[in-house]
DNA sequence: CGACTTCAGTACCGATCGGTGCCGAAGTTT
DNA sequence: AAACTTCGGCACCGATCGGTACTGAAGTCG
């Protein structure tokens, strides 16, 4: 018995659900969890809600997923900063890359890891975690990044590595909330470059 | 004839309206625009819907009069840091201030003006401009002090102060976001420190 | 072919959304 | 006291929320 068949049995899926994820992970980003509705969603994904919650489960699994797809699309600066080779180059490309996937063409401004969901009712706290929790991973990453650096000796000996990896992430995510706010990709570009001025020698 | 009449005739209003706009900003500021329902709204103003909308006229305006509550209160920092004497001491004030503003035992983490609405729905468009506003008009602020601070000789000629304006504003807002996530005083204490290293001297 | 499995659309679920009309009660003015 | 004005609670408005049975059609297997 092959347990991973192709073909699952019974009448194939009349959707490319990766497209359908795609639109509702853009959806979600430009209104957050709670602003994108389940009519809203289905609407830009172009099935009906019965497809939707037999495709993807539930409105929350849904979210996950297009955080998921969000995090190896628009997001993956961050894992691709964490491989540079110096602790500044990680920082620099950080920041760079937030700005760049804060003001892409054809994307909402901004951040879905930050104006998903920062504050919410009842029925949005599940989001609001699960977001709370993807920015602290960041944060957790460049923590240990930057350890490893200082440990390396690439930063300077009285730097604490725990200050570097906060002070960088609320950089990024203060360039989200400007992007959703309208500024510009000059405008993000130059403060990333500013933020760089205090990093260690 | 007075037109400015202290009673305004007929019964009086049987609730005070000060404590209650006070507890619509923090509810607002605990769950953000969208997430706080009217009937959330109401209950813990301790008034039933008719008289908030007799009293505050509607959803919106409700919630303009808790930002300018907000602005007036918690947010009080921003004015008391403008006022400060050299541009330095301002952008230390600002973010001293939104640390601290951001970490208030009894009010929710964060900023209203940051996770009150970033990214909303139809029905929360509206609060969502306001905010952005909001913020913009601080930046502004930030904007022509250092202007005037650097017509004055406080900062260095090559230093642009649209940028340094943007950057204290840009960290501001990364505060609340993580403040909002649960970091602590004392994480951002460190975090605003760091920010200024970058300062021209 | 015939049995089987899943898709996707309609219609609908109870709950809640922001917002109102109504009306007796309560307080202020003349 | 009489006339007047507003308060504030109840019930309710149409619309929408996330989520589900149900059903007929469509595709894949033995």
């Amino acid at each position: 018995m092959d347990v991973t068949r192709k073909v699952p049995m019974g009448r194939p899926r009349g959707f490319d659900t990766d497209a359908a994820l795609h639109r509702a992970m853009l959806l979600f980003w430009e209104r957050g969890y709670e602003g994108a509705s389940l009519t809203d969603l289905t609407t830009t994904m172009g099935i009906t809600k019965t497809s939707m919650y037999a495709a993807f489960g539930n409105k929350d699994d849904l979210f996950r997923k297009a955080l998921q797809r969000y995090t190896e699309g628009p997001a993956a600066y961050v894992a691709c900063a964490l491989a540079k080779d110096t602790a500044r180059e990680v920082a620099e490309a950080f920041l760079a890359g937030s700005v760049q996937a804060s003001t892409l063409l054809g994307c909402p401004a901004g951040c879905l890891g930050v104006q998903g969901s920062l504050a919410a009712g009842e029925s949005g706290r599940v989001a609001r975690d699960i977001l709370a929790a993807w920015r602290d991973e960041g944060r957790a990453y460049l923590h240990t990044r930057f350890r490893q650096a200082a440990d390396d000796g690439d930063l300077p000996p009285d730097t604490d590595p725990a200050v570097l990896a906060r002070y960088v992430m609320t950089v990024a995510n203060g360039i989200a909330v400007q992007a959703a706010g309208g500024a510009t990709r000059e405008d993000l570009q130059q403060v990333a470059e500013f933020a760089m001025k205090s990093w260690p020698t």
